[in-house]
RNA sequence: GCGGAAGUAGCUCAGUGGUAGAGCAUCGCCUUGCCAAGGCGAGGGUCGCGAGUUCGAAUCUCGUCUUCCGCUCCA
């Protein structure tokens, strides 16, 4: 896997610069030190961030009748991973050799003192455990039967409802159930800014298709889906691929596998995991549960279990990638020949924070104050709009800044023939256009 | 988890034992008026946190937390 950085992005310290500078995200808990691998969204972020979730939910869910729409609880009966393999797979203890920093399974060493790849004596540290699940408790009294884990990942809660959904949505294969939110790991390392966190929300679609052979070709249109979903809120191609998984690199169940990666500053990271699972999940939830998870088709008085195409997406390292897919620190010329330097955020319309700037272009001028508030009250019911006043220079910078499409300008020309200047953040054109043209492009009544 | 570096105002940083500073940003007033960075004024910091040394600690010592870089890990 390459791992070189590219050289025409922006580095993280401007990213992350930016991101407090400007309120999108901080660090947790920051006034007591802060907490490592736990981030917050500030206003803008916070908006940024369900406006990526909005985005994924039109598409996965809203535009399609063949999926349905689904959110289970975090914490689940400790059976569950059980089942999922996420408790047995991390209670082991391991150590690691000081001298040459290889970690090993402790019960698998031969030699308890002596490290197996550099020879070292008495190098290892302590034995620990590394279950990556967080542990708490169900009910007041503390003690082992109370034990409980939050969710490492929401695709759990879907496979053991899978029956409850598919009776009461009266849907049959093929047919998905989608789902966004919070997971936690205790990663070992987190880093990278919101990357790799201990606490994330993930955006799952879980698609269960016939065994009729024709499974492959459900696993490549969600692909295709998927790359179009990136394509259309403006991804750069070149910073993002598809990864396709050689069988090596994938579970013993799976047929296919595709990691979408996007190009970060430090070098390529996984955004999305879309993969074939094969049967395995209701598999081991029937296994365990002895409960029927197959399904009945009606028509062929066939019973089988749904093969499984999930599509697996961290909402945090999308909104993440969207910061620093759309940041620009750009010089050009203004219209007056002069060279000037700007910062700006190139968010689709769709997600971006902000979608129109009103202003009045003079402080303290009632009148421009009154009717560039007026048009900022009518437009805000559609769309995402904030109000501002000053220096007209300054306020564009600061829109630029935050990803704000598109601006509109009050000035005293307004009071006598009803124009505005309406500004394009990426071309930083302005246009005098009536208030009707106004009102068509955006679709509210502005008079 | 290991090694290295760092942590002083919202940001970037100065301040090497003696009562916390600058620029930018923010807020107010004035000025200007279509691509920022004119004027005046104001607010804002128990110097990451906790111990220790000292008459006295942002400054020295120890611990701890966090961030960044490299390794490791990433079901």
């Amino acid at each position: 896997m390459e791992t070189q950085a590219p050289q025409n992005l922006a580095s993280m310290d401007e990213i992350t610069a930016l991101a407090k500078r400007r309120g999108f995200i901080f660090q947790s808990s920051e006034i007591y030190g802060g907490i490592n691998g736990f981030w917050d969204y500030g206003p803008l972020g916070a908006v940024l961030k369900r406006n990526v979730k909005d985005a994924w939910w039109r598409e996965m869910v809203e535009l399609r009748d063949d999926v349905v729409a689904f959110d289970s609880s975090i914490i689940m009966h400790p059976d569950v991973w059980k089942a999922s393999g996420h408790i047995d797979a991390f209670h082991d203890k391991l150590v690691d050799c000081k001298v040459c920093k290889h970690r090993f399974r402790f019960d698998h060493l031969k030699d308890k003192h002596q490290c197996p790849d550099c020879g070292s004596k008495d190098s290892f540290t302590e034995p620990r455990n590394f279950n990556l699940m967080m542990k708490t408790q169900v009910g007041p009294m503390e003690d082992t039967a109370s034990l409980a884990y939050l969710r490492p990942e929401t695709a759990q809660g879907i496979f053991v409802n899978f029956k409850n959904i598919y009776q009461t949505a009266r849907k049959r294969p093929p047919f998905g159930i989608a789902q966004i939110g919070k997971s936690f790991r205790n990663e070992i390392t987190p880093g990278n800014f919101t990357f790799r966190v201990r606490e994330f929300e993930q955006a799952e679609l879980e698609y269960f298709v016939p065994d009729d052979g024709k499974d492959l070709d459900a696993f490549r249109e969600w692909v295709e889906r998927r790359k179009a979903w990136y394509s259309q809120y403006g991804v750069k191609s070149d910073r993002l691929r598809f990864y396709e998984l050689t069988p090596e690199e994938r579970p013993h169940y799976a047929k296919a596998g595709t990691d979408v990666e996007y190009l970060f500053p430090w070098g390529w990271g996984e955004l999305e995991s879309i993969a074939h699972r094969g049967t395995y999940d209701l598999d081991a939830h029937m296994a365990l549960s002895g409960k029927d998870l197959q399904y009945f088709d009606e028509a062929t008085k066939t019973k089988y279990t749904p093969i499984l195409i999930e599509s697996s997406a961290g909402m945090d390292r999308t909104t993440l990638t969207m910061l620093i897919d759309a940041y620009e620190r750009e010089k050009s010329a203004d219209p007056n020949g002069k060279e000037t330097e700007r910062t700006v955020l190139h968010f689709h319309p769709l997600i971006a924070p902000v979608q129109i700037a009103i202003f009045s272009l003079a402080r303290n001028k009632p009148e421009l104050v009154e009717r560039a508030r007026a048009i900022e009250a009518a437009l805000r019911p559609l769309h995402r709009t904030q109000y501002d006043e000053g220096n007209i220079g300054q306020l564009y910078r600061r829109q630029d800044e935050i990803g704000t499409p598109f601006c509109v300008t009050v000035d005293y020309e307004t009071l006598d023939d009803g124009t505005v200047t309406i500004r394009e953040r990426d071309s930083m054109r302005q246009e005098r256009v009536a208030v009707e043209a106004l009102e068509r492009f955006f679709g509210v009544q502005l008079r």
